[in-house]
DNA sequence: CTAACGTACAACCATATGGTTGTAGATGAG
DNA sequence: CTCATCTACAACCATATGGTTGTACGTTAG
């Protein structure tokens, strides 16, 4: 495991930021939505969406970027596949949080067990 | 259930694009962390960054629009609490996309048991 | 009442973002 | 070889973003 893969195993906070960049864009979500049922090219991408094929090869440089994506050729054209990786920490993040809530919650549930307590939820 | 409230259960695509995009932000995950676990004044969260009370106070705000946090008056304090259900809603969408992904292994694992088959679309 | 605190918000600035058009370089089809 | 296709990228533009400072307002402490 190469220095480079490394870094989307142990994303910083950088990086972070790039997924969900990425992913706080519709055409992008669906970009990825797309790809992550079947690979295709950076231009059959484009024929779906209302703007130029540059907008496109932008979106799909973002998702890029952020390690969703990766793009390898194939003949003259670019092929787009997701790595599955990138939003599976995405959603671990977001469970990492999820999980300060209810440590909360855990303590909201110690004070009540005492004499007085506001009802969470 | 108000129909604002609904709008927080049944996410619209930009009501979607700014809870992403608030989470794109360390300054702002930290602020909705800290707040996960504590109740907070904007100032105290302000106290907390290296930044100007005005640039926390607009975090807050985008956090706010998010929906991933709420705020209440407490005296003279503007108190910030966390709303859950935005980040839960987040943390389903990351499903949804990973389920389309596995969708995509299972017809990988059909065509692999056929002779052929071309999967359309 | 007065002063300090917490907030709200406007104005401003530099940079990023999301789009466009245009040009040029690979590559495959015929 | 020639041409159409796919890609890459630069230049440009309008708007959004993330920060600043300054001012004004409500509220609490003394």
């Amino acid at each position: 495991m190469v220095v480079d893969e490394l870094r989307k195993v142990l994303p910083s906070q950088e990086q972070v930021d790039r997924v969900f960049h990425a992913l706080a864009d519709a055409t992008r979500r669906d970009i990825l939505a797309r790809t992550l049922r079947t690979e295709s090219s950076v231009s059959a991408l484009a024929h779906q969406y209302p703007m130029s094929f540059a907008a496109v090869q932008k979106h799909v440089t973002v998702l890029a970027a952020a390690g969703l994506v990766t793009k390898h050729r194939r003949g003259r054209e670019q092929i787009v596949s997701t790595d599955i990786r990138a939003l599976r920490t995405a959603a671990q993040l977001l469970d990492q949080l999820e999980s300060i809530w209810r440590t909360r919650i855990d303590r909201l549930g110690d004070i009540l067990a005492e004499p007085e307590g506001g009802a969470p939820q």
